[in-house]
DNA sequence: CCTAATCTCTTCCTAAAGGAAGAGAACTCA
DNA sequence: TGAGTTCTCTTCCTTTAGGAAGAGATTAGG
């Protein structure tokens, strides 16, 4: 209870917990939305590499993943058929595949919908102002965890 | 493209791709966490609901990730002996047993530290006018979120 | 009490994902 | 142009997670 690294000056005193659910929360949903549409969780998380680090080599996105070539070019066959992703030729070097993420289709962003529709009203909410604090955070954050991931 | 459900108003004219990889990262992250420490996918997926919800018998357990009784049972064992959670006994029913999360100990703790780290220091730099505005935010979207989720 | 229902756990089986090893194509560089 | 390297993909094997069925214990209700 006491090792929280928040300087709790300018926090709700059980800041911790709160930020605590909240995460649990994106997580759940994340994982709940995923399972609906019959995505694996590797499936996921190369999706979300995609989408953070945009087309890349399925070497390279097997080297994030951890996987080795085998499963690495059956993770993106999945996401081929599924329509999440295509495979583009490389135009310098021939024997390179380039994975790009689609827009997402029907299924993934259906399931993602009524959280969206949720988070929108609740962001209709703010001023002007305290919008600008809030995508301001979305920005830092997503950097500070996009690093801390990498570091894992 | 022309789809979103957040009114443009008062956003940020590429909020929706800012939420988005903002989301990717916090999914990444977690994902990336888990693994750091040997956790699967439904492991990671019944301690957030845990977390969430309180402790609760295997049965509902099994139901929210909607495994039968089989799984559940190894799901509880394996979090159990990673010291995540504790069976107790349900006093009104001795066929009852109650799966009670614990206070992460030092595996997923200590993956989870550097994010920690970075996201305080994130928070530190507002003001508490600005952080008011971040932690009413957090507890709407958690709560937007797990009913989101449980409509899944 | 005694039967039926409920709850967890065990056992066995199936399915899906990942690792290992190697083949084939293409690039690099001497 | 020829040898070595670097890609992706294929094939086979192993591991792990999940489903099915049923046992054992306990509770509820007639």
């Amino acid at each position: 209870m006491s090792t929280s690294a928040m300087p709790s000056s300018a926090m709700p005193s059980d800041a911790s917990a709160i930020y605590r659910r909240y995460l649990s929360a994106v997580l759940l949903h994340g994982h709940a939305g995923a399972r609906a549409v019959g995505l694996g969780a590797t499936d996921l998380y190369a999706l979300n590499i995609l989408d953070l680090t945009g087309p890349m080599t399925p070497g390279e996105l097997g080297e994030r993943t951890g996987l080795t070539t085998g499963p690495t070019t059956r993770l993106v066959d999945r996401l081929e058929k599924a329509g999440y992703v295509r495979r583009a030729a490389d135009p310098h070097d021939r024997r390179k595949v380039i994975v790009e993420p689609l827009d997402r289709p029907a299924g993934l962003d259906g399931a993602l919908d009524p959280a969206r529709r949720r988070i929108g009203e609740i962001l209709g909410g703010y001023t002007p102002e305290q919008l600008s604090v809030l995508f301001d955070y979305f920005t830092r954050a997503a950097e500070a965890y996009r690093e801390a991931a990498e570091e894992l």
